[in-house]
RNA sequence: GUCCCCGUAGUUCAACGGAUAGAACGAGGGUUUCCUAAACCUUAAAUGUGGGUUCGAUUCCCGCCGGGGACACCA
C-alpha cells in the first residue's frame, strides 16, 4: 500500500515534469496542521538553483499539479512552500484499508538484501552487564525492522570466546576453582578465579608465565585445556540464553571468535600475498597511507610474536559473512570506542574487493546519576540479571499500587512486560549516539515518553472492546467528523512512512517518537470522542480507530522488541 | 598532538536544511454522574560561544570553550 507521502511525491514529480521543471525537493509531513498535512520545499530548492522567485515557481508547480481526488488544491505559503491538505474521504478510505493489511501500510523494501547483523557480543567467562543493553536492544530492534521490511536478516552473536584472557582463566580453574561455587553461580566463580589470577599475575612473574603456558597449550589443542575452555563456553552460553529469554532476544547463529580460529593464518597469508599487508617492526600490518586520517594508524593483523588478534578475527569474519553467508550488507552494532577498528576492517574489506555494504552502527553509553559510566556502589559493572530483576520488581510494586485488583496470575506477566519494556524503551526512544542517564523513576513513569505510557494506551484501546463485549463490527465505513478522529486516522496512515525511516540512519527512536505521538493523539481522541456511547455511524468508526490504534501500537512496540498486555 | 562523538528549558530527552525549537519530570492553575484519572487541558521556562554558507541553520562549514572516547601488537 502506497503511503500518502509516496502518492504526493509521485504527483509532484508529474507536476514538475509537466511544468518543465527538474525533480527537486521532497514531500514531508507538516509540523503544524495550519499548513495542511504535507508540504514540499520543491519550489524553494528550484528557486535557488535557477535564481528565480520561489513563490512564482510554486504557483507554476501548483498550476500543473493534479490533485486527482487525493487532496485539496495545494496552497502556496510562506517563502514558497506548497502545502497539501488531504481530502478527508481519502484519509478515511486508506485508514479503512489498513484493517485488511497485515503490514499496516508499511511498504516492503524495494531491493531486499541479505543482511548479517552483528550485535550483543558478550564475552565468555564474564557477566553480561548494563553495558551490553544498548548494543543488544538496538541491534534487535534494527533486525526486527529490517526483517519486517522484507530483508533477509541473519542475526549473529559474535561471542568473545577466544583470547589471551583464557590463559588466566585456565590457570585459575586448575588452581583456584571451587566446584560448589561453580555450581551455584558459574559466571561469578569464573570471574573470581580470573580476577584473582590477574591480581596475582600483576605482582608475580611465575603466575604470568604459567598463564602464558596454559594459553599456549589451549591454542595447541591440549585436550585438558580445550576441555576446560569448552566448559567455560557452555556455562557462559547458558547464562546468556537466560538473559536473552527474559529480554525476548533471538539469534539465528552464534559464531564466536573461536569459530574463525583456523582461518586466521590464511587471512594473513592472503593479505601479505596481495600486498595489502607488510611487515613492520616484526608485526604484519595493513597501512592506509592514502587516507590522511589513517596514515599513521596501521592495522595489525599478526603480532610480532606470531599471534593473531581481534583484527585478524574480524577480517576472517567479514570473509565468512560475505562468502559463506552470502551477505549483501554487514551491520555491526557496538559502542563508539570501536570506530577506528571497524573503519580499518571495512577499509581492508573494500581493498580486498568486497562490494557489500558495511555499516558500523555505534551508540553512546549508559551513565549513572553521577553522569559517569553506570557502576554499582562498589565500582563494578551492574550485572544484567540484577538490573532486569529490579526492573520487574519495581514494575510489580507500581502495579500493586495502581491496580491491586488485577488477577494474581496476570500480575507477574504484566510486571515483566512493563519492567523489561521500560528498560528497552528508555534506550530505544533516545538518539543512539547520546549518552543517557539511567533512571528507574523516569523510565517507569506513567506519563511521558515511556514504555508504560504506551502500554497503557494500548490497554485503554483494549478495554473498550472488553467493556462492550463485542468484536469489531463487520460494517466497513469510516466517518471522520471530529478533528480528533481525523488526526488519529492520519497518524495511523503514517505508520507506513515511519517504519522505513528507521533504517535511514539506524534510528529506532524515530519509531518510538511516532508511537508516543500516536498515543498522545489517541488520548486526545479518547477524551474528546466517546466511543461506546456514540450513535452510529460514529460508534463503528470510532471502534475501528480504536482497533487500528491498538494494532499499530502493538506492532510498533513489537518492532522495538516490547510486549504489550491486555490489562495493566 | 591527531581523529571521532556529544553540548538544547532547573533536570532528563526530541527535532533525518524548513514556517512560532517539541515533550516529560519538577514549579503554578484546572478537568472525573462518561469506554482504565496509569489520562486529559493549561501557565512560565532553552539551542555553550564567535564567524561563515543559505530564501531559511539546533541541523552544514571554520575557530574557540566544555564533557566523553580512540590512536602499534588487549578485545
Amino acid at each position: 500500500m502506497e503511503t500518502f507521502q509516496f502518492l504526493l511525491a509521485r504527483e509532484l514529480a508529474r507536476a514538475l515534469a509537466a511544468a518543465d521543471l527538474p525533480l527537486a525537493g521532497e514531500v514531508t509531513p507538516t509540523a503544524d496542521p495550519r499548513f495542511g498535512d504535507y508540504q514540499t520545499n520543491a519550489a524553494l530548492i528550484l528557486a535557488k538553483q535557477r535564481k528565480e522567485n520561489p513563490r512564482t515557481l510554486a504557483e507554476r508547480i501548483v498550476a500543473a499539479f493534479d490533485p486527482d481526488g487525493l487532496c485539496e488544491p495545494p496552497q502556496v505559503a510562506g517563502a514558497g512552500f506548497i502545502n497539501f491538505k488531504l481530502r478527508t474521504q481519502i484519509v478515511a478510505h486508506k485508514t479503512l484499508r489498513l484493517l485488511d493489511d497485515d503490514r499496516l501500510g508499511v511498504p516492503p523494501a524495494v531491493t531486499p538484501k541479505r543482511i548479517v547483523i552483528d550485535f550483543g557480543s558478550p564475552n565468555v567467562a564474564k557477566p553480561m552487564h548494563v553495558g551490553h543493553i544498548r548494543s543488544t536492544v538496538l541491534g534487535d530492534a534494527l533486525a526486527r525492522v529490517a526483517q519486517f521490511l522484507g530483508h533477509d536478516v541473519v542475526r549473529d552473536n559474535h561471542i568473545g570466546d577466544w583470547g589471551t584472557q583464557f590463559g588466566m582463566v585456565i590457570r585459575g580453574w586448575k588452581k583456584l576453582l571451587n566446584r560448589e561455587a561453580l555450581a551455584q553461580d558459574p559466571i561469578a566463580e569464573l570471574v573470581r578465579i580470573y580476577k584473582e589470577t590477574n591480581q596475582a599475575a600483576a605482582v608475580d612473574e611465575k603466575v604470568r608465565e604459567e598463564s602464558r603456558q596454559e594459553l599456549v597449550k589451549l591454542q595447541a589443542g591440549d585436550p585438558e585445556n580445550v576441555g576446560i575452555w569448552q566448559q567455560c563456553v557452555t556455562l557462559s552460553l547458558r547464562e546468556f540464553e537466560a538473559a536473552y529469554k527474559i529480554l525476548g532476544i533471538h539469534y539465528d547463529i552464534q559464531r564466536g571468535e573461536s569459530f574463525y580460529n583456523d582461518r586466521l593464518p590464511s587471512v594473513v597469508e592472503r593479505l601479505l600475498h596481495s600486498g595489502l599487508a607488510e611487515i613492520s617492526e616484526g608485526a604484519v600490518c595493513v597501512f592506509f597511507r592514502d587516507i590522511p586520517d589513517l596514515a599513521d594508524k596501521p592495522c595489525i593483523v599478526r603480532k610480532r610474536d606470531g599471534g593473531y588478534n581481534y583484527a585478524t578475527t574480524d577480517v576472517a569474519t567479514v570473509d565468512y559473512r560475505i562468502k559463506d553467508l552470502k551477505a549483501d550488507a554487514v551491520w555491526i552494532v557496538t559502542g563508539a570506542p570501536q570506530q577506528l577498528h571497524f573503519q580499518q576492517i571495512f577499509e581492508i574489506a573494500r581493498r580486498e574487493g568486497y562490494a557489500a555494504e558495511f555499516r558500523h552502527i555505534t551508540h553512546g553509553s549508559i551513565l549513572g546519576e553521577d553522569r559517569k559510566l553506570m557502576k554499582t556502589r562498589s565500582g563494578e559493572n551492574v550485572p544484567l540479571r540484577v538490573l532486569l530483576d529490579e526492573a520487574v520488581t519495581r514494575a510489580r510494586s507500581i502495579l500493586e499500587q495502581k491496580n491491586p485488583e488485577l488477577a494474581e496470575a496476570e500480575k507477574e506477566a504484566v510486571a515483566r512486560s512493563i519492567g523489561i519494556g521500560a528498560v528497552k524503551y528508555a534506550d530505544l526512544s533516545q538518539y543512539r549516539m547520546t549518552d543517557y542517564v539511567f533512571s528507574w523513576d523516569r523510565m517507569l513513569a506513567l506519563q511521558g515518553n515511556t514504555a508504560p505510557y504506551l502500554q497503557n494506551a494500548y490497554v485503554r484501546t483494549r478495554s473498550i472492546f472488553r467493556k462492550s463485549g463485542e468484536e469489531l463490527p463487520p460494517a466497513r465505513a469510516l466517518a471522520l467528523i471530529e478533528p480528533a478522529e481525523r488526526q488519529v486516522a492520519l497518524a495511523l496512515c503514517q505508520f507506513g512512512e515511519t517504519v522505513p525511516a528507521v533504517l535511514n540512519d539506524f534510528r529506532p527512536n524515530l519509531l518510538a517518537n511516532y508511537l508516543f505521538e500516536l498515543a498522545n493523539t489517541f488520548h486526545g481522541f479518547y477524551e474528546a470522542c466517546p466511543v461506546l456511547k456514540a450513535d452510529e455511524p460514529a460508534r463503528t468508526s470510532r471502534l475501528i480507530l480504536c482497533e487500528l490504534t491498538a494494532r499499530v501500537l502493538r506492532h510498533g512496540l513489537e518492532l522495538l522488541g516490547i510486549a504489550v498486555t491486555e490489562r495493566m
